[in-house]
RNA sequence: GGAGACUUCGCCUAGUCUGGUCUAUGGCGCCGCACUGCUAAUGCGGUUGGGGUUAACCGCCCCUCCCGGGUUCGAAUCCCGGAGUCUCCGCCA
């Protein structure tokens, strides 16, 4: 939710935030309108509501003729009451759909355009050059590490089973997010996968997400996507002491659709219903949300370098941002079999615009109420694994576990293919 | 699944039966000031959050007693619905 001060005193850095995500202006002016009608309502309700205060204070004191003619003067004006309150829940709701319909202001510098607009910031590592490599699906099913078929016959398509090595690859790889993000302060979270509607609304999920949501109909509750729902809506109508940012690792099963995306990524692991992932969430003053934004780019950086996996940086396009981020850097792993980069972290700086809608505040120096800035990245995700296998892998379909990795999987150096 | 109790401005709490100076009591904590050689103690004052008005402040006004409706000139208080917490019973892992 966009700060309304923000769009009442400085309308063309939306306007021409909305232009760079190629999103109409016309927002920005049907929430201005929608403000201003609004404040007349609520000036003309406050007018009456103080005069029926002051009157009915009179009530008790009165007798006889002076008595009647005040309830009755009163009793008309509590009707106009009732009339003007009215009117300004519908100027609220009214406003606060024009507040919604807007994204948030995106940060200096981000790329104009969309998808295909980003900037490439760097790349890491070298491609391993591997002759006709093979993919992460054949290496898994060689290993019984993942069983594709199976979790098709039991759940259907985009569902797979992590077995063997690969539920244990799996379990090394978050063990080590998690000891790393304890290390750097981060709180370590076992999140719920339900969330209420509030929840899920509050952190913007339900907007142009909605059709990705799994819904359980008769509990009325949503399977989140990620444990950012849960890290966003933890602290939701709090004040919080942000003197440090407050960090958190969630560890949770996320659960997509993946409506709108047939035949895409089809083979494999890379696009499933259900995957689970350690996600870093940060509350902090919006003025330390760059340098939070940083810190956890930083964050992903020194996991992949762990896992020892080639990979770029780039800073997104602002048409591509989602709409509760001002800035988002993806790190995009090599994938050999593809011979290109494939998205295996995110984050995003929300700044303020998550949190107003969440309620998360804390106290500035003069002890004012100031809404809080949100943050988030990936750590690790079991769309990693697709990534570590692929670059990994030995002529012989064997894959070599990378050394951070090894203290987490008893020592093992090599993982080799099962017979059948 | 069933029954009951409870939810008040950071925490605890009075007020709810019997609607109106409740413009919400008191304690704890916290902040400021005074006193004191320091600490402590004591005294005085302040201390929910949101919104409107304002260039901003001061001030004034509105909303806020779990949430949403209703009754009434007037609701923390009465009525209806909902949420949450706790206790007990049942069922199940």
């Amino acid at each position: 939710m966009i700060d309304l001060r923000l769009v009442r005193e400085d309308p063309d850095a939306v306007r021409a935030s909305q232009r760079l995500r190629g999103e109409p202006e016309s927002a920005v002016d049907d929430l201005l309108a929608a403000d201003e009608r609004r404040r007349l309502a609520v000036q003309a309700f406050e007018a009456l509501r103080a005069e029926q205060k002051v009157l009915g204070r009179q009530v008790p004191a009165a007798a006889g003729d002076e008595r009647a003619a005040l309830l009755a003067k009163t009793k008309d004006l509590a009707a106009e009451v009732r009339r003007t309150e009215g009117v300004v829940a519908a100027r609220d709701a009214d406003l606060r759909a024009a507040q919604l319909a807007l994204p948030n202001v995106v940060a200096a510098g981000v790329p104009a355009g969309g998808e295909d607009d980003y900037v490439v910031l760097r790349e890491v590592g070298t491609p391993p050059d591997i002759a006709d490599p093979r993919d992460h699906l054949e290496l898994g099913e060689r290993l019984g590490a993942i069983d594709i078929e199976r979790g098709a016959k039991v759940s259907g398509s985009r569902f797979y089973f992590l077995r063997g090595v690969g539920a244990q690859l799996q379990l090394a790889m978050f063990q080590l997010a998690v000891a790393q993000a304890v290390e750097r302060g981060f709180v370590p979270m076992i999140t719920p996968a339900l969330v209420k509607p509030a929840s899920m609304e509050g952190t913007g999920f339900l907007g142009a997400h909605a059709a990705e949501v799994y819904r359980l109909e008769a509990d009325d509750l949503y399977l989140v996507g990620t444990s950012e729902v849960p890290l966003a809506a933890y602290h939701g109508d709090e004040i919080l002491d942000l003197s440090a940012p407050v960090r958190y690792a969630g560890w949770s099963s996320c659960f997509r659709r993946e409506a709108g995306s047939y035949g895409r990524d089809t083979r494999g692991i890379i696009r499933v219903h259900q995957f689970d992932k350690v996600e870093m969430f940060s509350y902090c003053r919006p003025e330390d949300a760059a340098a939070e934004h940083a810190a956890l780019l930083a964050m992903e950086e020194e996991m992949l370098a762990k896992v020892e996996l080639p990979y770029r940086v780039i800073d997104v396009a602002a048409g591509d941002l989602g709409s509760s981020a001002a800035r988002k850097y993806d790190c995009e792993a090599w994938v050999p079999s593809q011979g290109r980069y494939r998205e295996v972290t995110s984050t995003s700086n929300c700044t303020t615009f998550q949190a107003r809608r969440l309620g998360v505040r804390y106290r500035d120096a003069e002890g004012r109420t100031q809404v809080a800035a949100t943050l988030n990245g990936t750590l690790a995700t079991t769309r990693w694994l697709v990534a570590i296998l692929e670059n990994h892998q030995q002529p012989d379909g064997a894959v070599r576990v990378p050394a951070a990795l090894r203290p987490y999987l008893g020592g093992r150096e090599l993982l080799e293919p099962v017979a059948g």
